[in-house]
DNA sequence: CTCGGGCGTTGAAGCGCTTCGACATCTGTC
DNA sequence: GACAGATGTCGAAGCGCTTCAACGCCCGAG
């Protein structure tokens, strides 16, 4: 391998002045600069990272936790872990993949041994394990997800309740008056991990605001359960017009089944889902959706940390005037994304009221 | 930050001490090790990734390098992800998050750096633009996919003609005559990302010799594509009793329409999928399937790097007897896993022609 | 009692880089 | 023409760890 003094000496400069020309640190004529470049285009350098992460002690890796479980929302965790490796990379960093087996251990592990100068946690639960680590960490974190107690901690999630105030509101706006919601399966609401809780919260808010009324189900992604979940719900419900879906596993299901129970959509009943994008236009009618925006949350995710990572960076240095500005960088903040509906080709004008209400 | 030098300190021993305890490559008395560990529990020491990455030439990382699309089987993508993270921190190792959005010059980047002690890349094409770095590299490697030339290469992957011999022989002894192959998206030929095109020639070497008739049509995973795509089917061989799906987004819509058309699953036509178990079972009709091996794959592409990895670290210091085991270990070798298929309620007797050959 | 040889421990030499202070050299100024 | 201040470059001191050679010690053999 290629070492900084190699380089150097082809260049006939000392070590420093390379490393200079590196980072940039101090200025550097243009002569040297150029002459320093080429050797180390044409001898391959590559700086070692070891080196680099002990002499400098920023490692510039940060590290992504990643929920172990494979079954639920699978598409949109994947394009935040995309987005955020994309984004880190555009930024000179790379990322670490953990997985939560270690549990909340990876925490300390990770920022102990210097092996990452920041995390990004995905998947956080309302009373999540990881928090109180993070919270007593002397590395940056950013959550992606809400958790119940949002001190001390920087967050950016979508902001779920608007979600829900905005699917009924778009139905209610149509002229809906009875609407049903397809929630998550049983187990997400258990686990307490917030964004469906928010989202129901979102949806009862507006309905009581607006006069919808109601009905909500946890339902799994099998068909099914899909198909349990609808026919209860039409028992009950029988003046349902509007079905605001959350689980994006279920939708498949349900258009299918609407279609088999003789539901128009959107003529007899209107469908609003919260997804990715992709889903909603892929399905047999495009979808009116709210789509769950994985890519910009990642990409968020990473500027936040990474903001913190260089307010951290330049904190001590800092003048009376940096104060104001390194605590706003390097403060707690919570950073919802507003939610954005796209109308679509599941979601009409309510069908005459048939004597309900 | 605690350092080894503390942890000395703290135990009375010398730093090399510390440092044979924490490795295990010298013998050190219980009375001692006792001590030190004792000390590093109480200090909550964190060796330096950094500094211990310098001083051995040994990150204990793993780079991951994974597609920048996110269109296509992100679930089977993210299963092995979190194999191959799962696995490689049994032993030790963390995974480095590459995307293929700096193209082959990751590899270069993270070899040359020692960021990674070796790489596992996903989504090999089967001219991959990786692999002539790959193979001019220092450090191990092992590919998930199975590109044209594997000389110099460790691969990993499904057997996927055994895959495609399998679903028709198993249509085949149910009787069916005629089958159909609803592939993947016609980009997915186009990119010669080698596992369709050798699942089709599976089918079409079972089918010869079985004497079953085959249509082939690459297929989006949308409701408008399956529809066209299945009555182009029908149109060109109404006599179709079996369809084996390779695109497991059309895997829904297939069956959706399958029942509009009146046609019943497994009764008028059989249906074999290659997919998760997960997507099988979550279907209106239990599949019968192909499972991708998703974790078994991520495991055994870890299993393999590693072991190229300690076999490297061996090597210089190996005997002429060790030499043989060393080589098999660091050599070329391709490992296809051998598809399994499970039988459930999608097929069935071919039902009784009507008069096709 | 002496001596060779494990065994357990240590000191010291780096690994390749960053960074600080120092040192030339070159401007522009009074 | 001398001097303060930029400007560009360098030497050296680590960063925290691994590892090698060396050393003291105790044991058993002769």
């Amino acid at each position: 391998m290629v070492t900084l003094a190699e380089v150097a000496r082809h260049a006939g400069v000392s070590a420093s002045t390379v490393s200079y020309v590196l980072s940039g640190k101090r200025t550097i004529s243009s002569g040297t600069r150029e002459r320093v470049e080429r050797s180390i285009r044409e001898l391959g350098y590559h700086p070692n990272a070891g080196a680099r992460a002990l002499a400098s002690s920023k490692s510039n890796i940060i590290a992504l936790m990643m929920p172990l479980r494979t079954d639920m929302y699978v598409p949109v965790m994947m394009e935040i872990a995309i987005a955020v490796a994309t984004t880190a990379r555009e930024r000179g960093y790379d990322v670490l993949l953990l997985t939560g087996q270690e549990g909340p251990e990876a925490v300390r592990r990770v920022v102990g041994s210097g092996l990452a100068d920041a995390m990004i946690l995905m998947d956080v639960e309302l009373e999540d394990q990881r928090l109180p680590l993070v919270r007593e960490s002397p590395r940056p974190a950013v959550l992606i997800g809400l958790p119940a107690d949002t001190s001390e901690l920087t967050c950016v999630d979508l902001d779920f309740a608007a979600t829900g105030r905005l699917c009924v509101a778009h139905l209610a706006e149509l002229g809906h008056r009875e609407i049903a919601v397809v929630g998550e399966a049983a187990a997400v609401y258990q686990r307490h991990t917030g964004f469906a809780e928010r989202t129901l919260l979102g949806v009862r808010e507006a309905a009581a605001e607006l006069g919808v009324r109601v009905l909500h189900r946890p339902c799994e992604g099998s068909y099914e359960s899909v198909a349990g979940t609808l026919s209860r719900i039409f028992d009950e419900r029988p003046a349902t017009t509007g079905i605001v879906v959350q689980n994006e596993a279920a939708i498949g299901p349900l258009l299918s089944l609407l279609r088999q129970l003789g539901r128009a959509v959107p003529e007899d009943i209107s469908v609003v889902a919260v997804c990715p994008d992709q889903v909603a236009t892929q399905t047999s009618v495009a979808l009116t959706s709210v789509a769950i925006p994985a890519h910009e949350m990642g990409r968020r995710a990473v500027e936040l940390v990474m903001a913190k990572v260089e307010a951290r960076g330049a904190g001590p240095a800092g003048n009376g005037a940096a104060t104001a500005p390194q605590a706003t960088a390097t403060g707690a903040c919570t950073e919802l994304l507003p939610p954005q509906l796209t109308v679509r080709a599941s979601t009409g004008q309510a069908p005459a009221p048939t004597g309900a209400q």
